[in-house]
RNA sequence: GGCGGCGUAGCCAAGUGGUAAGGCGACGGCCUGCAAAGCCGUGAAUCCGGGGUUCGAAUCCCCGCGCCGCCUCCA
């Protein structure tokens, strides 16, 4: 097994991944806040953190995967005021709708899930803690955490209390002592959801719930835990505060964040208008093309959708399964050793695997990764004509190609795992039903064109070929017979 | 004003000191009844520009130019 070297955003380096107590791995990442449907950058980081989770894994760890839900929050309780529905029903539909579409994406379910009203108890318990220690002050039923009463703050963020203050926006209240002070629990304000505590009615702060489930969860210091870079600050930096202010140990031993998603070179924001829901493209693309597209830049940078870039993306992964899939055809017709093409081949195997795996150690290098798969499928296509006629030990060679990428690819990246038959099935009917054709339709014209192939009637099986192009349908003759598949 | 990132072929994207992965596209050849797919080959004198360090730099340093993110809720 290769080191895993992993970039910690409180270094700002690739560092060699040591868990505190190996076998485990305490992973917290931050989940939404569910107030609304689930974007591209959601599922982005959902994705990324489950690669991780699947190579930790791979690893031989035993990973106590933590993601949670805001379940309260001012954007739930403004959603639930505007549309006359309660703040639980708001959060309770956005869960599911969460849980629903990252299933669909392939996303393997944390070990927990917890929510943050859920842990009301840790929470003013943790507060109560800060309080103790003179950490945080109470004004007029709201709680308050003295950032000057930690010396670290700012350390994982780069930035120092002093520059903060110069010339930034930072919420005015004159409740606060100090500008940059964060609230720990919000006091009621009429009509708001509110739980008892000892500072009176209220609600906890954002930044608590994540120290407080953490803890419960995962213990006083996490071995990795991840969001989205704009949660670097100030959410992850107040959480560092409150939980080492707390516990006195070191909250997290990696940091690991993932870049944002740009559409079109631009923000995504409601604002603008280039929203990118994850609904509307699992209505549209196979989640696996999805998958593939956000796995085809690094994790940290930047990520630009564009329908040109996730078309790309469905090409590349077509190209993929259409190999596999005849591949899955090659029947062993007699007894034999592998030949030139075969032994090359399982050269190509080998380099495969280790390449492959090196790359994902090499900070979760997914782009290099998938590099990886397409050279070895590469290879794939050279050995496919030769082995219509296969012995044995290359029949072997195929079966065992299919196994390795099932279990790499497939099982580490979610890409490339599914049964090729499957697949190319299953796009060929989501395609059609899009194009509101029935499979009928487009087999009465490839069957009508066979037999005007057969009869050598040219003329018109490229007039058949032509209107199923027509239709959206392209045409390959292949030495197993006609290989089809529906534009998008 | 502060902090950070990015600029690599037509497009996307790896590579962070040893001589440019991969995807999409383009062109030529093979294959094909013709196509398509695939395979083979071609394609960056060179990595935004300029200086510097080094035997050697896309990779390190400095100075520019351009783009972007964060500093307020945000994956």
């Amino acid at each position: 097994m290769p080191e895993f070297r992993l970039y910690n955003t409180l270094t700002r380096s690739k560092e060699v991944f040591e868990p505190l107590s190996p076998p485990r791995v305490n992973m917290y990442v931050c989940g939404i806040t569910a107030y609304d449907e689930a974007h591209l950058g959601h599922a982005r980081a959902a994705v990324v953190f489950d690669v991780l989770y699947r190579f930790l894994r791979y690893l031989g760890y035993r990973v106590v995967y933590v993601r949670n839900y805001t379940d309260i929050d001012d954007k739930i309780i403004n959603r639930a005021l505007r549309e006359g529905r309660s703040w639980q029903e708001i959060a309770e539909q956005y869960i599911r709708e969460y849980q629903e579409e990252m299933a669909a994406l392939g996303v393997l379910k944390p070990t927990h899930e917890p929510r943050a009203t859920e842990h009301i108890p840790e929470m003013i318990a943790l507060v109560e803690r800060l309080l103790a220690r003179g950490v945080a002050y109470v004004v007029d039923g709201e709680v308050y955490f003295a950032v000057e009463k930690f010396p670290g703050y700012g350390k994982l963020s780069g930035r120092r209390p002093e520059d903060m203050l110069a010339g930034a926006r930072v919420e005015v209240s004159e409740k606060k002592r100090n500008p940059l002070d964060f609230a720990l629990w919000k006091a009621a304000k009429p009509g708001e959801p509110f739980w008892d505590s000892p500072w009176g009615p209220g609600r906890p702060g954002w930044h608590l719930e994540c120290s407080a489930m953490s803890l419960k969860y995962c213990g006083e210091t996490l071995d990795i835990h991840g969001g989205g870079l704009d949660l670097i600050f100030p959410h992850h930096e107040n959480e560092i505060a409150q939980s080492e202010a707390a516990t006195g140990k070191p909250f997290v031993r990696y940091f690991v964040h993932n870049g944002l998603i740009t559409v079109n070179g631009e923000k995504m924001a409601k604002s603008l208008g280039n929203y990118v829901s994850v609904k509307e493209l699992l209505s549209r693309y196979h989640p696996e093309t999805i998958r593939l597209f956000l796995l085809t830049k690094h994790y940290r940078s930047p990520l630009d959708y564009t329908e040109q870039a996730i078309k790309e993306a469905e090409k590349a992964l077509y190209g993929l399964y259409g190999s596999l899939y005849f591949l899955q055809r090659i029947k062993s017709v007699r007894e034999g050793e592998l030949r030139k093409g075969g032994r090359r081949l399982a050269q190509a195997l080998e380099t495969f695997q280790q390449r492959f795996v090196a790359a994902l150690a090499d900070d979760l290098n997914t782009a290099v990764a998938l590099g990886e798969v397409f050279n070895l499928l590469s290879e794939v296509n050279r050995f496919l004509p030769a082995a219509r006629e296969a012995t044995s030990a290359e029949a072997q060679l195929a079966t065992e190609v299919l196994r390795v990428i099932k279990d790499l690819p497939g099982a580490l990246l979610g890409v490339g795992g599914a049964d090729p038959e499957s697949f190319i099935q299953g796009e060929r009917e989501r395609k059609l039903a899009r194009r509101g054709l029935s499979r009928r339709e487009v087999e009465e014209r490839l069957q009508a064109r066979e037999e005007a192939r057969k009869a050598r009637d040219f003329a018109r099986a490229d007039a058949l070929r032509e209107e199923l192009l027509r239709l959206g349908v392209e045409v390959r003759d292949t030495p197993w017979g006609p290989f089809w598949m529906v534009e998008a």
